[in-house]
DNA sequence: ACAGCCATGTAACTCGTTACATGATTAC
DNA sequence: GTAATCATGTAACGAGTTACATGGCTGT
């Protein structure tokens, strides 16, 4: 029973934990909200060949819908599709977080860079980094504090702060930066 | 000139531009002690056809040497290759950092996990953040004050700083997932 | 009428991994 | 002599992306 799928896989298998009964496009939606910030959201294209895949292994199970002349199929998770889940989940250990950071690659590359241009990447940094976090924000503001979501609510807690932790931690390296 | 190469590209002639006159095997290791905290250590495989195809655009040159009977081959940075890689350094912005986090992913679940499972996953993490801190400050350390690798140096105290705030973070969350 | 969103998919391709395969050199 | 390390590659595969392709529904 513990076929090895991708992470991604589980990871849409949880959105539909929350949601029973979503399309591949408002899986996508839901994706960017949540999976964005702390995996990754998958492309539009791949959210539709995973729903395929995992109906074929019986996770999810499809209802087509006719509204007027157009189809819309909407996933379920099936008892298959819930224990399968559940058992990932109880499946220790989870693996080490994988950080893919150009800005920190860049820095480390610093003697190539002109001291100009380096303090103007971590001022843009900060930046699109602000950016960022209004995004979560938002979203955690819609979670406010209902029981059914109070995990998602810690986790896109967790992420505001390491956003701020990592704001304090640029703006440093940006004054040092500053003094040369 | 400004062809597209991926970021791994980008990074391995980075890691040339500090030790010219590496072999494959070398660049392996001097991956995993600094490319794999902050983007990815490329599998041996992935940096021998890295190298080939670097090559084929000379952006590096390669020296064959023989010792005995072994045949090893030496790469170095062209004009072309450091020209490239400076090219890219100054093309902002930096994209932003991707972070692949299974256990927020996972926690993200909660709801589907027992307590105890939950409270033992964070420990876990704890145990292997505390781990990776060991491994990074002993790169850190490698590096001195020596002003060849200032910024390498920066880019560590950053990660040293990251996986403290981590571990503050978690820490944290295990206190909550406690009272309940 | 037109824009923007909803909705679903296929095809080609790239990046990167694991498994396979080989063998020399060095230190104990 | 034998284990660890140095050294280089090929083959098969998987995960994920972008580009391509289609078309209905909704609000103004």
């Amino acid at each position: 029973m513990s076929q090895e799928l991708a992470t991604t896989s589980y990871a849409l298998l949880g959105l539909l934990a929350f949601g029973d009964g979503l399309t591949g496009y408002e899986l996508k939606q839901r994706a960017d909200n949540t999976l964005r910030f702390y995996w990754v959201s998958p492309a539009m294209s791949q959210v539709y060949t995973e729903l395929t895949r995992l109906e074929q292994l019986a996770l999810v199970k499809m209802n087509t819908e006719r509204r007027g002349l157009r189809t819309t199929r909407r996933y379920h998770l099936t008892d298959a599709g819930s224990t399968a889940l559940r058992e990932w989940l109880a499946r220790p250990p989870a693996e080490f977080p994988i950080l893919k950071h150009p800005v920190a690659l860049r820095l480390l590359m610093g003697h190539l860079i002109d001291p100009g241009m380096r303090r103007s990447m971590l001022d843009a940094y900060l930046q699109s980094l602000a950016q960022r976090r209004i995004e979560l924000q938002a979203v955690r503001d819609s979670l406010g504090d209902e029981p059914a979501v109070r995990f998602p609510a810690m986790v896109a807690d967790w992420g505001l702060d390491y956003y701020e932790s990592e704001r304090a931690m640029v703006t440093e390296l940006r004054r040092r930066l500053e003094g040369e």
